[in-house]
DNA sequence: GGACGGCAGTGTTACGTATAACGTCCTCCG
DNA sequence: CGGAGGACGTTATACGTAACACTGCCGTCC
């Protein structure tokens, strides 16, 4: 009674911190003892007398296991590393929201590892030289030389899959968000499912009356870019009459705006949609549309990729395809957790959505369109 | 040279990590003097062909020291809290950018806590989850619970201080970010100045002539929002016949839209500039413009702040303040490295910069300076 | 000539945890 | 009645590192 402060009870002394020894000699048992009740490994080793009496010692003392201690003991460190391209990124912050609270819910931490390689669309930075060799950043150390020098495992972005090979990571496990299956390096993989959004937006167009397509391709090697590429050019192919052209366009609202401009200038008639590979592409091929006197999306349609906040922000707002990012880093980490406990990993590709809004109308009617404004 | 494997010189075995005493028996040393030497505290303590002796077997390894064991010896940890609202912030995004590219430099890694009450400004989050279950996450768990149990230090965003309360970071270094000098809770400050940027705003928006503008003012408590009003009061206060009016707004686009459509619709004149507190109010706002029939910058100027992505997205394109986020996050990352030294830390207040573009312009010419446009 | 101090190192310890190995009793059953 | 085992705990150890305390040794100075 006169040791009780006035601090609540969630609040200890806070001067040092109590170590399993201490709240041994606080419920009167060893250290042993309170390593057995809270790590729950106690059914026939301690009576329930005592282990409560531990766990209301180490409540009122307001125990923290030591991690470093606990890390050194068991040689796991219950810290993940996340590969991104970048996190300024809309998408990838999601991605790493999702996986950071799948992995606190079980005790684990995820540090990040932007790729150095990584693509800020924010600002307009060159990401690769010509030669495909990788620009390597300032000051973007390995890893695992730096504070999380130790990693139970590994989760990476088929976007910034180059710098893994950097990475030695040789030896971890390690899943592969959105990648090709087959990919040898992958412990797992868990994928989004991309074509079938590709085939919905693509659908969507032809639906509408579009026939002269120009997809503004990201021109960044990733196997989920391939996989949208070819459900277009497949959907498309199935839709006699139709013209698909590709235009690549770097990531960016600038390198979009630039893409579109060569895409509705260009020789040949003139595309009446623009499919483009994301969010921030769309919203500056919208600009392009535009400057040229043209309206979207009465005379060119334009749609998106991955349903950004950026989706809602630009006028008309983005007819796009939604990306399910929290669940898709959700789905990652429980595929990581999976692997480290040695469970099977079965994680279902995730669906996609298309969403409708309004950058997207039927073509324009005119003399040389091969369709028919309200065919459909 | 016969020695030399396949392997490059960076890729070691990589089966077993080498621990120090490896390294010693391959350098023919104790395993104190391997500390010694990679420590870098030989000066007199181990002759130089022996320390280099060392360092070459360490290179021969790949010996990469243990943290958890350092960290355990050394009672630090080397990694330090970032307390952010949200990460999806593209804001926050590039202040962690910053911050993780000092603390790499210097050994230290960052975790990251967003703040339970973050708020996303991202997307219209409110519910639309197609199963409905709620998105705010239940299990932001104390980070003090979680894997990054120990830290060394806290950066924190003034817009996440309350979350700051609620942890028991109470003996820890802690820095805050654009907050009051006086909060007794930080042992240092950095901060951008708001207030000049406020202040440029303003006098932007009344030299091209602006005398009625109302404030659509972030309603979230925080020193920066603050500041922004007390600026932006004080500035109009100095010019002669203005008349300031502030709407509340939450964050976000659709809030921003919102707020806006309050503002515009609202009794008494119609201000004829929209002044916001960050972008994505501003681009709500330039909505809500628009679907009132009017134009923007002709009918309403509309101002936002931080310079983000969006700013160059939206059309037209927003005059805004830009925030150097990645030098702010660096400046708040010094400043807690000087102080984890002991080192007197002197960081000076980041100057922001005005950015003009196509979203403000001269009111639309009428009977006393600006008023409404005849006829809507 | 012996005391002394600086150099060059090594042996040892402790950090806090998890767990294997080891004792007790006590009960139950043949 | 004796031994097998379960319930209940404790002791001891190892994880890899940093740092303290100690030991020779050699050159120097009084």
């Amino acid at each position: 009674m006169t040791s009780q402060k006035a601090t609540p009870p969630g609040h200890p002394p806070a001067t040092a911190r109590a170590t399993s020894r201490d709240v041994a000699r606080a419920a009167g048992v060893s250290q042993a003892a309170v390593s057995l009740v809270l790590g729950d490994k106690w059914r026939g080793r301690v009576s329930p007398g005592k282990a409560e009496a531990v766990r209301a010692a180490a409540r009122e003392l307001g125990y923290r296991p030591n991690l470093a201690a606990r890390s050194l003991r068991m040689g796991r460190t219950r810290t993940v590393l996340l590969v991104v391209p970048a996190l300024t990124t809309e998408f990838f912050a999601r991605v790493y929201t999702g996986a950071a609270r799948i992995a606190a819910d079980h005790g684990f931490g995820v540090v990040l590892y932007p790729s150095p390689e990584g693509i800020g669309p924010s600002h307009p930075s060159p990401a690769t030289t010509p030669g495909g060799r990788p620009l390597r950043a300032p000051s973007v150390p390995d890893p695992f030389d730096s504070a999380a020098a130790t990693l139970d495992g590994v989760i990476a972005s088929s976007m910034a899959a180059e710098a893994l090979t950097a990475l030695r990571a040789a030896d971890l496990p390690l899943v592969m968000l959105d990648s090709d299956p087959d990919d040898a390096r992958a412990t797992a993989t868990v994928n989004l499912d991309i074509a079938s959004g590709a085939r919905q937006l693509t659908g969507h167009l032809t639906a509408l009356g579009h026939r002269r397509i120009t997809h503004l391709a990201a021109d960044v090697r990733s196997w989920t870019f391939e996989v949208r590429a070819r459900a277009v050019t497949e959907a498309l192919d199935a839709v006699p009459g139709t013209l698909l052209r590709r235009q690549p366009a770097a990531l960016g609202v600038d390198a979009g705006l630039q893409a579109a401009h060569a895409a509705l200038t260009g020789p040949g008639p003139r595309p009446t949609a623009l499919l483009c590979d994301d969010d921030i592409i769309a919203a500056g091929a919208c600009k392009a549309v535009r400057r040229l006197g043209l309206r979207v999306p009465e005379d060119v349609s334009v749609t998106g990729f991955d349903d950004l906040a950026l989706a809602l922000a630009v006028e008309p707002e983005l007819t796009t395809v939604r990306l399910p990012a929290e669940e898709f880093g959700e789905a990652g980490m429980r595929a990581l957790l999976a692997v480290l406990d040695g469970r099977p990993t079965q994680e279902p590709t995730l669906p996609v959505e298309l969403v409708t809004r309004g950058s997207t109308a039927p073509p324009p009617a005119g003399p040389d369109n091969g369709a028919r404004p309200g065919g459909q």
